[in-house]
RNA sequence: GCGGACGUGGCGAAAUCGGUAGACGCAGCGGACUUAAAAUCCGCUUCCCGUAUAGGGAGUGCGGGUUCGAGUCCCGCCGUCCGCACCA
């Protein structure tokens, strides 16, 4: 009879011991080495998607392979609660963001426990509880006291009709992108995160993080960008309300003897004020305040100006160069006003053209004083037309400027961060209470610690815009913690990305008094693998190092990296599939037919769209309780690991679960050949014991590697093998084996087929097989014969045959006789063990 | 525009050090079993010439180069994708 895998009742079996047996649980005073495997935690939108499989089930593998390696493993999950989804739900369908939010993680839960992962679900947590962003109050309180955290008037994208401040991303064309209203910039009391105050440590730690992809490095560093210079004043030649200087940023302060004039920002306060006297003026910047910043427009834009008529005096020469007010310059880098220097910079080159301004070179790779074309020299060279500095390279003038400057008294060397501040002030309800208080006498007052946490009221409403904390009837009367007096409660929440910046630490150590034990937390810190979408490369991975530093600066844990290993998976991707109408459709609704697609109510023909990421508007999206219904957890996480690499896109097919469905009921039906057979001989098995050890040692390897898909097709191989080798007392211990082999990826399969061969306890707990090192050496090698480097032949022989040997066999074998005829090989290459390649 | 990654059969992909290109899976084709289907098993499957399980030729985006030998290294193109975006 066919044995056929039923996870239906495996799943659920195995996944209800584990479970009462508390198999995943991380032991903090373990002995063992430590491990701490994770994957970025989710979102609860109410159905876990199937790029969470992917991404879990990689995670999963990981972290049951180190416990069979003998670690002690921390394999948490949890959930970034808060948000804006939960508040928009409430509006719609008038449900409490709570009860949403608590509902939707009771969905996932149950989801995410039908896959079977190796999670200690004990440590599990959620950040819209009290006893997580309560703790998050009390560490935001360390770093207001660290002087980490402080108040600041800061213009916002201001949301009319919703009636709140938008993060740059929400804001669409000038227009707000749930509310679709024009977007006001608003100045508003904004708390920050001094996140620049770290900016050079956050940067060079980037060179410590070997094990993460090198994109994201690059990213991270072009998100920082640093710029080294030299800041400097240029006198006015006339005096502008008072100011007779104007401050510029330059990284070439050594082409300075090149300038041939400044350009200033629309919003500078110079330009500003010129404005109030010039109506042409104040016309050219509401211009250049209209244009937009996307993309395509910056980059078709031409370079406008407007001649304001004041010269700036060069503090060299003392020649009077022109101010302009340009398009091109922007008032929230630098000082919002830079010299120009047309020879060496394109954009000051492409507006000195327009304007027909002087373009003096200034640096030369050859020394000659060629004249600029229409592209400006960028490259290194000796400095020329530039004075004291004449004849010196590029880096030397620039220390000679910055010297002079400062030693002058008008300029000093500068490192100016693009990295701004993190402004994580949000007119929300459905965050973390930043726990503060205004009080008339005393100003901004902490709440004490010992009154933490500051919980969300849960009698609130949402019929009309705006932030329910800032209207409700009594949440925010309080009296002053200081002089007692009736004060008011902040009712501004915290960003969303606070509460992922630390989730990690807690996981490690989870005390009720307090956020964290220093001990305990080190213990598990950094995270080793941490796994997870490209998406975040900047945003959480940024913040994290930077909470992370910032609770080193407080000298809360000895940890300032916080995540030692990352690795980016790609996504899960789908077929589309379009009627000729042009509205998407469902895989469900298509139906294949010879070589396309048809819809299978009517038969009318379907084109068929690219793969691409799932999505509910292009509805291709596959419903991961679904195809666990249809074949089991076991099958898709099979093949969640299967043919793509990690890190590249994951094209869902059905052939392709259907092929991993059958690979599992292979495995199945060869665990059973162990007993059924009866036919273990007694006899060894060289080839396929070699086979054996050579899968175990590579499986290792590539699962360490996270290279999932050259594992599973190590294992593919090893299963053809063995069921092409005869019965023998070899292929019994591989039958075994493989169990232990597969046992990370398809775990509940490797149990039932564990306790069906009669072994004892759990397969969960058994160790990763040991490798023979004698087995992974081949004692005969195929040998390839090449003739002018073209494969002619091949030849099999023992290992380590001396070079004459091999070119005498070489020289003898048929093919190669023939295609030489007789000729005497010039040169004979030998690679020993490899090939033999003639040289006629 | 700047920066980065990638380009290998019908498809997803292997090839870890410059040494037999296409492992493994999917799809496809042929066969066995079956009344039939499903399931399963066996075989073939880069392209071209060839009756051939003989043999040969071409072949890793394109054009050059280095080398006994290049998917891999170097130079120059082309294409796709991703990130950033007037950053002084």
């Amino acid at each position: 009879m066919q044995r056929r895998f039923n996870p239906l009742e495996a799943d659920a079996k195995w996944q209800r011991i584990w479970d009462e047996k508390q198999s995943f649980r991380a032991d903090d005073s373990s002995a063992k080495p430590r491990s701490y495997v994770l994957e970025m935690f989710p979102y609860p939108s109410g159905r876990i998607h199937i790029g969470h499989v992917r991404n879990y089930t990689m995670g999963d593998v990981l972290a049951r392979f180190r416990r069979m390696t003998g670690h002690e493993v921390l394999h948490p999950m949890g959930w970034d609660a808060f948000g804006m989804p939960a508040e928009n739900a409430a509006m719609e369908k008038k449900v409490h963001p709570g009860d949403w939010t608590r509902s939707n993680i009771a969905n996932m839960k149950a989801q995410l426990k039908r896959l079977g992962f190796a999670l200690d679900w004990s440590r599990e947590l959620a950040t819209c509880e009290p006893d997580y962003y309560g703790q998050e109050q009390a560490l935001f309180l360390d770093l207001y006291e660290a002087g980490l955290v402080y108040r600041k008037e800061s213009a916002v994208n201001w949301d009319p009709v919703d009636m709140t401040v938008l993060a740059n991303e929400q804001v669409i064309d000038g227009k707000g992108w749930r509310s679709g209203a024009p977007v006001e910039k608003r100045k508003l009391s904004q708390w920050f995160l001094k996140i620049t105050q770290f900016a050079d440590d956050l940067l060079s730690g980037l060179d410590t993080l070997d094990q993460w992809p090198d994109k994201v490095k690059l990213m991270q560093e072009n998100w920082i960008g640093k710029s080294v210079g030299l800041q400097f004043r240029f006198k006015l030649d006339t005096v502008v309300a008072g100011t007779e200087t104007i401050e510029v940023f330059s990284t070439r302060p050594d082409t300075i003897f090149g300038a041939s004039f400044a350009a200033m920002a629309a919003d500078h306060p110079i330009a500003l004020e010129l404005a109030k006297n010039d109506t042409k003026l104040a016309t050219f910047a509401d211009e250049c305040r209209k244009t937009g910043t996307a993309a395509a427009e910056v980059e078709t834009q031409e370079k406008l100006g407007y001649d304001t008529g004041i010269s700036v005096i060069h503090p060299f020469t003392g020649a009077k160069l022109p101010l302009f007010v340009a398009n091109f310059v922007l008032m929230d880098y630098g000082t919002g006003a830079v010299m120009a220097v047309p020879a060496h910079d394109q954009r000051d080159l492409d507006f000195a053209r327009k304007y027909m301004l002087a373009t003096p070179r200034v640096v030369s790779p050859d020394g000659e004083d060629a004249p600029i074309g229409d592209e400006a020299y960028v490259g290194p060279g000796t400095l020329i037309n530039s004075d004291f500095i004449d004849g010196m390279e590029v880096e030397a003038a620039k220390a000679a400027v910055i010297a002079r400057a400062e030693g002058e008294g008008w300029g000093q060397g500068t490192t100016v961060w693009r990295l701004r501040d993190w402004g994580v002030s949000r007119q929300r309800y459905w965050g973390t209470p930043i726990p503060f208080i205004h009080c008339e006498t005393c100003g901004v007052v902490p709440v004490p610690k010992d009154q933490l946490p500051v919980v969300l009221p849960e009698d609130v409403s949402f019929d009309i815009p705006g932030n329910p904390l800032e209207r409700h009837p009594t949440w925010k009367h309080v009296d002053c913690p200081k002089c007692g007096k009736a004060a008011r409660r902040e009712t501004d929440t915290l960003d969303t990305f606070v509460d992922s910046s630390w989730y990690f630490i807690r996981f490690a150590s989870q005390p009720d008094d307090k956020p964290f034990d220093k001990a305990v937390a080190e213990q598990w810190m950094p995270v080793g693998q941490y796994i997870g979408g490209i998406e975040h490369a900047i945003l959480h991975l940024l913040y994290a190092r930077f909470w992370t530093r910032a609770l080193n600066y407080c000298g809360k844990i000895d940890v300032k990296e916080p995540f030692a290993g990352l690795f980016t998976q790609g996504m899960v991707t789908h077929e589309t599939y379009r009627a000729r109408d042009g509205r998407w459709l469902s895989p469900e609704e298509v139906e294949k037919q010879g070589e396309g697609y048809v819809i299978a109510a009517t038969g009318e023909p379907v084109s068929l769209g690219r793969v691409e990421k799932m999505s509910k508007s292009k509805k291709n999206v596959v419903d991961p309780d679904d195809i666990i219904d249809q074949y089991g957890a076991d099958a898709v996480r099979w093949f969640m690991l299967s043919d793509s690499p990690p890190e590249r896109d994951l094209p869902w097919t059905v052939s392709g679960i259907e092929g991993s469905w059958r690979f599992i009921n292979r495995l199945w039906r060869l665990f059973g050949a162990v007993d059924e057979s009866g036919e273990d001989t007694g006899t060894e098995d060289k080839v396929l014991m070699r086979k054996l050890h050579q899968t175990i040692d590579d499986v290792a390897s590539d699962i360490e590697a996270l290279s999932f898909n050259k594992a599973v097709a190590k294992i593919y191989e090893l299963a053809n093998a063995i069921e092409k080798a005869k019965p023998s007392a070899s292929r019994t211990e591989a039958i075994r084996t493989l169990a232990l082999l597969v046992a990370p990826m398809v775990p509940h399969l490797a149990e039932e087929a564990w306790a069906d061969m009669g072994q004892a306890g759990l397969i969960a707990d058994v160790a990763w097989p040991d490798v023979d090192p004698a087995l992974l050496v081949e004692d005969e090698v195929t040998i390839a014969v090449q003739v002018m480097g073209k494969l002619r032949d091949t030849i099999t022989v023992a290992k380590g045959l001396p070079k004459e040997e091999l070119e005498a066999l070489a020289l003898a074998a048929p093919n190669v006789a023939r295609t030489i005829e007789g000729a005497t090989p010039k040169k004979i290459i030998v690679v020993p063990d490899r090939l033999v390649n003639l040289v006629i």
